[in-house]
DNA sequence: AAGCGAGACAACCGCCGGCAC
DNA sequence: CGTGCCGGCGGTTGTCTCGCT
């Protein structure tokens, strides 16, 4: 049976996103939360269908995201990570702090197969090129690996190698130096317990930043000021979030609400750029942020 | 300086699974 | 149990930028 489209297309605007738009979304989120995709854009007052502000919002405009290319370790987790889970972006995605699954898919098509082609690796099974030719073994991403039971790996500074215990591993280029190298991974320390740790910072970032809330509440606001346990958005943006957001100084004193924040955007002299870019610990910020939200509820 | 092609990335499309009714 | 809605996912396309000729 064919499915409906995810909204009516007739009158809404496709293609890339402007300023204005953007800054409508983040204003209605960051104000109000989202509640249901379908009908924010509505409310936002803007021309988009829901699928469409959703996708911005969490490729694009989310504050924890991370902006710029993939470091060295975060390309060698997503390696790693496609060995394990095949083009599972989102379960990758998952396991990379700030990063999105369209980001590392899109990384992964542009720079990664070209990278492990290079290196003479099949990026689809993971295994050297000529193994792959003969069109044996081909074996099965969606199962781990067995060198996840004991098996390490470990970035080796400048290097783009990513080097694994086991024994015949395809990453491994022999010929490239291992001068200046910097062992980001201790010994012993697994990937396992690696994605431990970065699942463990990543989850629920903008979950707890970005409180849900009923539609009926977006729609009568007033409700908030009589519902403690339903915390009005806008006050934890400015009782959560920017006392101890690392604002830039020349910034800091113009900030007291999220008004006063979005305002510094609008204005385009102020981005979650910038932000980030000050000195932003997001892993710290989480952490605190999930702390102090758990605190008041 | 202009044209062209490749690369990078944002955005869209269609399908799927979960859920409510 | 069947149906429809919704959010999420992965593949693909479109658009912009940059470097080369």
């Amino acid at each position: 049976m064919g499915r409906q489209p995810c909204c009516h297309k007739v009158g809404l605007k496709k293609g890339p996103w402007t300023a204005e738009e953007d800054k409508k979304l983040i204003n209605f989120i960051l104000t109000n939360g989202h509640c249901c995709w379908r009908v924010l854009p509505k409310l936002a007052g803007l021309q988009r269908c829901g699928k469409s502000c959703r996708l911005r919002w969490t490729n694009y405009l989310r504050p924890d995201l991370k902006r710029g290319l993939l470091s060295e370790y975060e390309e060698n987790m997503v390696i790693h990570l496609h060995a394990q889970l095949g083009n599972r972006w989102s379960k990758i995605a998952s396991h990379l702090p700030g990063r999105t699954d369209n980001e590392i898919k899109n990384h992964w098509n542009t720079h990664i197969k070209k990278k492990l082609k290079k290196m003479g690796i099949d990026p689809v099974n993971h295994q050297p090129l000529s193994v792959t030719a003969t069109g044996t073994d081909q074996f099965d991403q969606k199962q781990p690996p067995s060198e996840d039971s004991g098996g390490s790996f470990r970035m080796d500074g400048d290097s783009e190698d990513l080097v694994e215990d086991a024994p015949g591993n395809p990453y491994e280029t022999p010929t490239e130096s291992k001068s200046n190298s910097t062992t980001i991974v201790g010994e012993g320390e697994t990937s396992e317990s690696l994605m431990m740790t970065s699942s463990s910072t990543s989850d629920c970032a903008y979950t707890y930043a970005i409180p849900l809330i009923d539609l009926d509440k977006i729609l009568d606001p007033c409700t908030y000021s009589t519902s403690p346990p339903s915390l009005a958005p806008d006050s934890v943006f400015e009782d959560l979030q920017l006392p101890f957001l690392d604002w830039p100084s020349h910034q800091r004193d113009n900030i007291s609400t999220a008004s006063d924040a979005l305002s510094l955007w609008d204005n385009g002299s102020f981005s979650w750029d910038l932000l980030i870019d000050d000195g932003w610990d997001r892993e710290l910020t989480v952490d605190q942020l999930q702390n102090q939200y758990q605190a008041m509820v």
